[in-house]
DNA sequence: CCTGTTCTTGCACGTTTCTGCGTGTATCGT
DNA sequence: ACGATACACGCAGAAACGTGCAAGAACAGG
């Protein structure tokens, strides 16, 4: 067992547990505590963890476990993650749109879940690095600020160089007459580009979004396949969505 | 057994199973462990591995996430950040690179500099949302894991639309026969696309880099305009340099 | 074929670094 | 307040390290 790779270990058990034990990982490894010990002195003079009483904490909760990040995205928007990364078959091409519901479709994916996934959200790129298997594509273009996408002329060009399976979009504003909608008109834009180049579109919306419209039109209702949520099927809005055809796919 | 043979076994060890025990290697293969301890240290010294107490490890191990590595910035990559942010004029054109000190740069610019940003990097193009005058550009492309930045084809063609005032470019290697280098082809041929879209090309290298040698070359001294770095300039690698007209930029 | 040179290799030596144990101190839970 | 546990420090043996040196192999030139 070499010095580094005690390291190495540590390190991976704060990122995965979120937490390190020395009196466990002595017993673990067959070392004694003392070494443990000063390993963690070290990492810590070093600032890759957080020395306590006991053993040893990650530097940054945010750099943490899958579980303690996923907990601190609000439960309705988790719900429609899951529903929509189930969706997501093994080997398939995926269109990620940007905001916070990609963000956690991209966080749910299995870790060891080979696939294709395109976004243009650098967040979520970056995200993806923890999937070894995905090969991502990024496409590029002006970020616009607001909702730190790559929008205008050069990503919807970008986008036209691909085709996938599916495409998961989010939207600010689900409503049985005003359709889906959103906020800025750049970004509708490109909502529209990235659904035109895959094969099946569903839309993220959890269960506050129903019922609203902001100013901007993404897409009519014949243009997509499904609008996954976790609004209570008996919702009026989904009622009534569900009259014009529209797959409603239950988030629980 | 040859010379080469036995780096060759070293150099699969090391990939196949992310580390080399001196003594094992010593022992399974009836040479005197000094060979072995004389053989690391040759491909320490071409960047191929990293030299630890006992053996050694490969140059990138894929235990140490992207998640921890960038949680921390070194004192060492953090002065040569601020001395690079330095260079960037307001309203001027700024070609970012990957990678932790790439990064650092970025958020150690003034968070009320209006300029424009132009990277590869999701990573770089997420830290920039931070600041609200900056225009950030993205290059698209297939992501490359390792060091999370798009490359490939797409990427070197979304570069050819773009043009800059300087360029700031991280390298894994700073060595007065190889020159610059870094240890993926790809990622060389990136580099090499996004420095000839800038007037200026500055190389960012905190001191562990001088003196060390990757794979492959990035670029020849005549390319670049100096070299950002927090080493002593009395280093004698840093003289070498400056014997052949290549500008040291002190990062104090 | 012989000879001188260069390079490699293994060994010996002194030095540095690591590791486990003992001791005494600090901190925690009750 | 008290026992239990975790801790830091010092120490000594062990392991790994770098360096100098000499024997041997590979090679080029005469």
């Amino acid at each position: 067992m070499l010095a580094a790779e005690r390291r190495d270990h540590l390190l991976g058990l704060l990122a995965r547990e979120g937490k390190v034990v020395a009196k466990n990982v002595a017993a673990d490894l067959g070392i004694s505590e003392d070494s443990v010990r000063r390993d963690l002195r070290d990492l810590a003079a070093e600032g890759l963890c957080h020395r306590v009483y006991g053993g040893a904490l990650p530097v940054s909760p945010a750099v943490a476990d899958y579980a303690t990040r996923t907990s601190v995205t609000p439960d309705g928007k988790r719900k429609v993650a899951t529903r929509a990364a189930a969706l997501v078959r093994p080997g398939s091409a995926l269109i990620l749109d940007g905001g916070t519901t990609a963000l956690a479709v991209a966080r749910t994916l299995p870790p060891e879940l080979a696939c294709t996934v395109i976004t243009h959200s650098p967040t979520i790129a970056a995200a993806m690095i923890e999937h070894p298997l995905a090969d991502v594509f990024l496409l590029g273009g002006r970020i616009f600020k607001h909702s730190a996408v790559a929008c205008g002329a050069a990503a919807v060009e970008a986008a036209q160089n691909v085709s996938a399976d599916i495409c998961l979009l989010g939207v600010t504003g689900v409503h049985p007459e005003a359709g889906l909608t959103t906020g800025d008109a750049e970004e509708a834009a490109m909502k529209r580009a990235l659904a035109a180049r895959a094969a099946d579109t569903y839309i993220l919306a959890s269960s506050e979004k129903i019922g609203t419209a902001s100013r901007f039109r993404v897409l009519p209702w014949e243009d997509i396949s499904g609008l996954i949520t976790d609004a209570d099927p008996g919702h009026p809005v989904a009622e009534q969505l569900m009259a014009r055809g529209v797959e409603i796919l239950a988030a629980d």
